[in-house]
DNA sequence: TAACACTATGACAACGATGTCAGGACACCT
DNA sequence: AGGTGTCCTGACATCGTTGTCATAGTGTTA
């Protein structure tokens, strides 16, 4: 900037001024400067300019789990979407559902600094996110809320959604539904269990823990645990995925095991449809999760002081015929 | 900083010391500046720190076309993860392959500023960086090559991979293999169909520009073009889907239109062997070029000075049986 | 013409950190 | 004791930018 200024023969502030658009500068003067600036190819600093005017990066952070899962690759791309309307950009990490790790990353960009902060929990407890918040750090929790803390959550129904799924699987004449999901540590995969039980009960079908498999966050294992459901003695004739991953690892296990059971996920997935038996899903829009973090974000950044809100996305049942198929 | 110099009772630049662990601190001061940044909560600042230094922001930009296709995901996690071990975030932009904005966005990038970028590119002339390189920046080329710049660039063995995959059809006896691509501005799909004009001359069979359909970057679009070419009088009896959008919007194709034809993808998706009839593909790992380029970048970053490297990475023919309906 | 209002401009300090450098404390040597 | 070297420490300038404020210049009014 000393450089254009010099360049244009001006001061460094009539620079600056041209650089904002700030008003109360002659035409001719502008001309010169912007001049100045295009022959040297300057650019402002965004660095140094947060430095000065206190935080404004035009920048927010999104804490991700793990950014090859397509359920977060929609949503950072619907929070990219958004951004990007406030001319800012996103910086994307992912913990691995290491709760020790969302901490470090978390402070890491709240310290670069980021304008705010989308954040998928991994741990539970986020009582280390107060001196940050009372600082002005602005945080919104997505698919997870926070733990020990009261803060703005964009989250799914997810009781709802399995309870819709598991129902769909009841009506069919099932009785011996398996469940594979998260870890029992993940809060989504907490909620999910209970709408299964709730399903579950609602039939007076009795709850057996020896159809549940929890902790099975990535395809692998999933596909392990599914197919320990498919060989138990009494074996299950139907299984509800606790999430995308986890179908598709139930999907590996029927092929590998030659066993077809039905099938109903939570949260649809490219060519469930085009499967050999299309899969029936508990479905929400992710992209409608990310803009809604989003939206409400920017909204806080820009003074909004209204009292932590939770935001629940609705799911619904997406019927493929999966769930029809009979023990 | 300063904060914690008071509350220690000792310097601002001893607190630095600390920070940064510079040696030549007795351990008593040590002691008390790491207490008071304990109880304080103290965090170093990037931006400012970034700003004296001249810049080591310990982030990198990544430009990508579209985040929610799986290869530009896997590419991201694995350019997140190598950047990690080096202490690093990511910056994620999409460019929309448009051209004004992956200027737009490189630029705005490159001077937040960030140590280092990868870029995908949109557009091609790139004559635009030659400044920014001058002046240091450090720019990686990946999955295609810039343009009017010698840079670095990690790319596909397009050629190579379209041949393989096309041969495969000719050897199963087609003769009317359509092709479906992005458009032509688009350097891989030039590349691939390069690969593909080379499969049908070794073979010694006319290329038809009818059953070439170019500029279906997305899904939908894809599926559109494949229609096209199923209800050709002369129909195609197979078709080579350019990359994994084109390849599920030709599997939608099929589906929507009950025509089986023998099909071949470039690039692997979730799912293709769990089809009715199993893909096959001309396959290459996606996180090895996120990979390579990573690597790339930060050995640049290090001081690495040698003259631009290309990287090629190599691509296979995995065959799952689609290439085998014959017409 | 003097007084005043208003506009355009630039000098300067400051944001939070680090590089440079001078100087104080201490040990060791002659 | 005086000289020398080593080790710690903090004052200060600085990175690129913007906020504050003083000042010069212009036009308007009495």
């Amino acid at each position: 900037m000393r450089d254009v200024a010099t360049a244009a023969g001006v001061g460094l502030k009539t620079v600056s001024r041209v650089v904002n658009m700030e008003q109360g500068v002659r035409p001719e003067m502008q001309r010169r400067v912007e001049d100045a600036i295009v022959s040297l190819g300057f650019r402002r600093n965004v660095a140094a300019r947060s430095l000065r005017t206190g935080y404004h990066m035009g920048s927010i952070g999104l804490l991700v789990a793990d950014l090859m899962n397509p359920f977060y690759s929609s949503v950072a791309k619907a929070v990219e979407r958004v951004a990007a309307r406030h001319d800012a950009v996103i910086i994307i990490v992912s913990s691995g559902e290491n709760a020790t790790r969302e901490r470090e990353l978390v402070l890491n960009l709240l310290h670069r600094p980021v304008d705010g902060m989308i954040v998928v929990p991994a741990g539970s407890d986020h009582r280390y996110l107060e001196p940050e918040r009372r600082r002005g750090a602005q945080i919104v929790f997505l698919d997870r809320s926070g733990g020990n803390i009261e803060a703005d959550a964009v989250v799914l129904d997810n009781f709802g959604g399995a309870k819709l799924a598991v129902d769909h699987l009841i009506r069919r004449g099932h009785k011996r539904i398996g469940f594979v999901g998260d870890s029992s540590t993940v809060q989504t995969a907490v909620e999910r269990l209970e709408g299964y039980k709730a399903a579950l009960a609602a039939a007076a079908i009795p709850y057996d823990p020896a159809l549940v498999r929890l902790g099975s966050p990535a395809v692998e294992l999933a596909e392990t645990a599914a197919r320990q459901l498919l060989a138990l003695e009494n074996r299950a004739t139907a299984i509800f995925a606790a999430n995308n991953r986890q179908c598709v690892g139930v999907l590996r296990a029927m092929r590998a095991s030659q066993r077809q059971v039905a099938l109903v996920g939570f949260d649809d997935f490219e060519l469930s449809d085009l499967l050999p038996i299309p899969v029936s899903v508990g479905a929400f829009d992710p992209a409608e999760l990310g803009r809604a973090a989003a939206e409400l974000l920017f909204s806080r950044m820009a003074g909004d002081a209204r009292p932590p809100q939770r935001i629940v996305i609705p799911t619904r049942l997406i019927q493929r015929g999966s769930g029809e198929i009979v023990a």
